[in-house]
DNA sequence: GATCATTACGAGCCGCGTAATCATT
DNA sequence: AATGATTACGCGGCTCGTAATGATC
């Protein structure tokens, strides 16, 4: 079972095909095809049916493990190179969505104060990514957000021998104009509000599919925000777009209500998702964002 | 990184000698040279230093990861094959101590209900080989037991891919001769007695060295007992050959009394280890044993 | 007949063992 | 000198690509 077939057959897995997955990973149908019936008779089962290309229960079972086992074969590589200090001069953050909050900026400015010299660069990662990408250390750590019960972790899925540490949470507020017959309300609940019309801002605000899956269904989007600028979203939800769930702390505005939300308890939480710490200016960001 | 190669590495720095892994692995030193430079040469980093052979800060790092992802590869192949059934008529559990209680007993006569023609087989396993046991195939399920806190789950170190659930929860009780001054207590604190003479008695009772483990230094032994037989204890404990600690549902007998541990807060636990389930023997047998 | 997986076969590479070499005690 | 790791080298096997074959729509 080695990680090559092992990958091969993901990709075949998942593209259902022998000949995309070779085209994707740089083969020829026929070393696909080799690899698989090798892997095949390595373990002793029929792992794709053919024609049409589908996993058996077996493969099914064999696919389960595989992520977890190749994203920990690129982790223990990375990790032991970064012993090293392979990269040493430059500190990379892996941010899924508007994850770098004011806490994060104080802890780069930290880091900055300790190593001046160390470049520090963040970039936009997919949020399925994150662990791949930590794993196999193309960013140091990566940032995710999203929403949970209070102190609940998020559900990241397979980090693998990644850890996780929250290093923020915040209550939701659901942003509204002004005028609008809730904006004087203490605080109210999300059940109440499904039947709005909401914005569909997923770098600003929650993204509707993931409150959708906390609060049922419902919650239709009236417009969609790319952008990353909160003003742009405040404007919108001033000028009576929609509605948007946000973290209290970016709430407020000229023309706009931020009503906190009251249930289900909710909170906006921020995790850091880092591999094996040493020692310099990534032990150091870890450690000041998750307070030693 | 191929999985030969890592199987080598573990072997060389646990044995800290190229020619005794060679030995052990049934290569020649030569190979287990070339396998070595090989991953060396494929992660870019030293991880040996020879003469003598010891490991590296890098070295330290893969090793960590080692462990766990051959676990894993050895899970997925186990857990693969499973699938098809191979040890359909045969249900074999690896039991690392005193671990058959009556809850298990009644489980496997449920299995024996439903499926008569299937084999029970027990055996005993070294508890550090339990994950490794499972994870292989070589047992279906794995039944471990130990000291904790109550409800809190058992330090079994690195389980890879495999879950575990607790069984069962027994307090504990000081096994005392009848005469002892403290024997009248209704409970009492195993500080008190640190400086008692114990048994060591590793089949039927806690052992000594898990002992000192939770509770601090002291708790000599007396002398060893390493049958299984709980009668045996008991007759050691009733001529006063010194003290031992068990699950209060096994305590009792002439001549002996049990005293209940009230502090530290402790209980005896069992746990079952297993990897995925389909369904068949292996799987009623946990879900009994879970209570569905 | 077109698409796509499998099989046949030859070329190149890789990994092992044998044996010689080098280093450390 | 003896033990033990490395290097040299040749053989066998493995894996890939090309090309032919087979299966399925």
């Amino acid at each position: 079972m080695d990680p090559q077939q092992l990958r091969t057959f993901v990709a075949v897995a998942h593209l259902a095909s022998f000949s995309e997955a070779a085209r994707e990973l740089g083969y020829t149908q026929s070393a696909v095809s080799q690899q698989i019936a090798a892997l095949e008779g390595d373990v002793g089962v029929a792992l794709l049916e053919r024609r049409p290309v589908r996993v058996t229960a077996a493969g099914e079972r064999l696919l389960e493990h595989a992520g977890s086992l190749l994203l920990r074969l690129d982790a223990a590589r990375a990790d032991v190179r970064r012993v090293v200090g392979v990269s040493g001069g430059r500190v990379v953050i892996g941010a899924a969505g508007a994850t770098v909050t004011a806490a994060v900026a104080q802890a780069l400015a930290a880091v900055r104060a300790r190593y001046p010299r160390v470049e520090v660069r963040i970039t936009q990662v997919a949020r399925a990514a994150v662990a791949a990408q930590v794993a196999t250390g193309v960013v140091d750590v990566g940032l995710v957000d999203g929403v949970a019960a209070p102190s609940d972790p998020l559900a990241l899925g397979d980090v693998g021998p990644l850890r996780t540490v929250a290093v923020a949470e915040e209550p939701l507020a659901v942003l509204m104009p002004a005028g609008h017959p809730l904006a004087g309300r203490k605080g109210l609940a999300l059940a109440d509000l499904a039947d709005a019309r909401w914005l569909d801002a997923p770098d600003v605000a929650m993204e509707l599919d993931r409150l959708r899956a906390v609060a049922g269904p419902g919650f239709r989007a009236a417009a969609r925000y790319e952008g990353g600028e909160v003003r742009g979203l405040l404007a919108l939800v001033a000028a009576g777009h929609g509605l948007a769930l946000v973290p209290r702390p970016s709430a407020g505005g000229a023309g706009v209500a931020a009503v906190p939300l009251r249930s289900p308890r909710l909170v906006h939480r921020t995790e850091l998702v880092h591999g094996a710490l040493a020692e310099g200016p990534v032990a150091l960001l870890v450690e000041t964002l998750t307070g030693r």
